[in-house]
DNA sequence: AATGAATGAGATTTCATTCAT
DNA sequence: GATGAATGAAATCTCATTCAT
């Protein structure tokens, strides 16, 4: 048993490996020009044995995404703390967003890179249907989290009471989607972080204040911003 | 003279149904399981015979996402009228974005599905530089119309005056290229346009109040309804 | 019977200038890279209408090939005078090769550029078999110049009595081919017309040399310097 | 480390074979007749397997070429011994020539027939810059070889002062493949191997001749014969 | 478990040539 | 006589996937 168990441990780890070095390399040349081979070449590994480890191309790339998901909803979770207000909670989701956006690698673009690689991927229209449970597939289990804090706002009296929780839901995904993907279509170098995240933050600000009940006090409808690390100073200048 | 103007409109009359063939395919399909050959074969050519009209695949494809956007640009052109506020004017877009969504077989899908083939296309982060004049990019041009819309909506008043118009623009394209996007991605059957139009109504008008001035009436962002073709009625009804 | 005439000739001077057409892009881009499309438009005739003058691609090529040779060879025949040593005809030939060269844009690199196109080229191995009346092919005719040349200098007792004319004429003639090609194979721009002549005419040296009888005054087995234009003195300063 | 070498000697091995065939075809059909697909069928491959072992058609080519000089030149090398004198050297050379043209499965047409397909192929004009160092290019060192030789016999005054070694070199060369590609073009059944040998002999002592110092005797300056098998023989020889 | 080798199926593109008008 | 339009046939190359070892 323990064996066994071992055996599953580092089986999980060489997929770990593999998907990671897959990553660098979307990340690099976009998805569209990531093969089996050049992910193989990466690993240090033959493209036959990939098989061994992901029934095909798609499924890796499902995986590979999921995983990403995954991490920033661990991420988010381990955070979360009972008793926060919805504004609160959106804050740190904020946050949460920001800092894995720029520490984790850039593993966010990777997960919404590759939504056209996956059947169940967000979907604007038609939200999932299932009960946000843990359980559920990875992008719903977000949606629901999501969805949450939006109802939580509602009842709280700070978001407009005929907003739909689905469609915001939906408006706010489509934007961290979309702001991604389009960073993730530049050329790596070209990806000014920090202009970016400036952008983001507005873009989420409008969200916000759109969905907001009539009369609530705009300055709370802020959201905060990273505070810069060291080395990005002189660019973080440029954006002020 | 006549001879060589017939020839050049027939020429183009040709061009026009080779693309419209490939819009059908890429709509049932998606944009990357459609090649060279289904498009020939659409257009009950050969694969030869394309690369009379279209010097490469590429080619053929931004052809094809420029006209759509340039039809777009050009009904909405043809209901501009000056003296609109920025609000009627914006009104006057939306109602047509959705006539065009509506009526045009979904060429709307077309333009922005194909968004990925296009290295000019809108890009979220890096406005296009170019002033708004008719010649420049198609998708330039329309980054331009809505960015002026709302910088007179500004100057009325009418949106927050710490709105950045670029970032709004953004914003909203964004919103308008990834709600299609979406609904591309799903297959053609289970596209539920009427709900689709419901939910981007809301979304725009979400965006609407993001930037509104503070203060503003409510009622004033609101977005008119579509009216409804008599086929559809069954399926407005489940949406309300 | 004068209109046929007219007709015959007008269908002449038409060809003339497809043939015409087809050298300068052969000279510019290389035999391979120039198809039939080209040749059209460069005549601003449709691909259809060349196959009114030809019957195909390779009976264009072998027309122009023919043509350029013709010329070469009427040129020659022109100074030609009865009376004439073995020597003196050689030297005249050479100085024709020159200025032929020089002279008539490049016919002759297209003459020798396209053996590649023509059947009955010219064959190191296997010399053509007929007698080198003005009837038979044109390269025949060629070789036939030249080989009367050296049996008449081996009856003149210039030449080594051993020397076996055809493989003589055929050492001449390849060093002919060999160089124009090597040169016709050097892009446009880096074709050193004055450095080539200087090296062409050592190499025929060498071969006549070669040929000569022992004893016979080396001085007599000189060829002449092509007189220089204007244009082209600095280029020719360099290669002193 | 054994099987890492064996590995690779097998492979070398797989692509040896793949040129094999490819030298084959070329031989029956000329370069431009044939194609990838030709190629793996001869070799009982797939197309795409050629992929594996040859970056594409014309890597294939350029390796299949240089392989055959590389093993023409080897075969020299292995028979040059320090302290011969030029004309020792050239008739050396010359004989390993012959026997590698007829003994070698006709390597040598390929290693010529393709210049065409190789850009830094010899050129007449223009020697190649490098010192004739055995790591550049092959033909780069064949050109080096042949030059030294002409040098020393300059030195040993056996060739006259006056002789441009470059140029004669050239002139060698030009001869060398003209020669060969001439016999390449021929139909297969009609390469008279034994007659082309007798001419190619004679072609080589004009030029030993052209170079000659004034007053060398000319019985110095004879190639020997190979001798001769009867046509039935070379066929039997080669299997030894 | 790992892999070297192989491949089927397809994609894009080119071009000489034909034919109805 | 001229041509616009069309095409068959081929050529090069790519890639996810399989299989014997």
């Amino acid at each position: 048993m323990g064996i066994q168990e071992r055996k599953g441990r580092e089986r999980e780890a060489r997929k770990a490996l593999i998907l990671c070095g897959a990553e660098e390399l979307i990340l690099e040349r976009g998805v569209d020009a990531v093969n089996m081979e050049d992910i193989a070449q990466k690993a240090e590994l033959s493209t036959a044995t990939l098989y061994l480890y992901f029934s095909g191309k798609d499924a890796l790339f499902k995986e590979l995404c999921d995983s990403n998901t995954r991490r920033f909803i661990n991420t988010v979770q381990a955070q979360s703390r009972p008793g926060l207000s919805a504004l609160e909670q959106i804050r740190m989701f904020w946050l949460n967003y920001l800092s894995f956006y720029e520490m984790s690698d850039e593993h966010m673009l990777i997960m919404l890179n590759m939504r056209r690689y996956i059947a169940e991927a967000f979907r604007y229209i038609s939200p999932p249907e299932e009960s946000p449970e843990r359980n559920s597939s990875t992008s719903a289990f977000l949606y629901g989290m999501i969805k949450g804090m939006i109802i939580q706002g509602i009842n709280e009296g700070i978001f407009d009471s005929a907003t739909d929780p689905d469609i915001s839901t939906r408006t706010l995904l489509s934007l961290f989607l979309y702001i991604i993907e389009c960073i993730a279509a530049l050329p790596k170098a070209e990806r000014k972080t920090l202009q970016s995240i400036a952008e983001m933050k507005k873009v989420f600000e409008i969200t916000l204040r759109g969905i907001a009940a009539e009369g609530v006090d705009r300055s709370l409808l802020t959201l905060p911003e990273l505070k810069q690390h060291g080395q990005e100073e002189e660019e973080h200048e440029k954006n002020i």
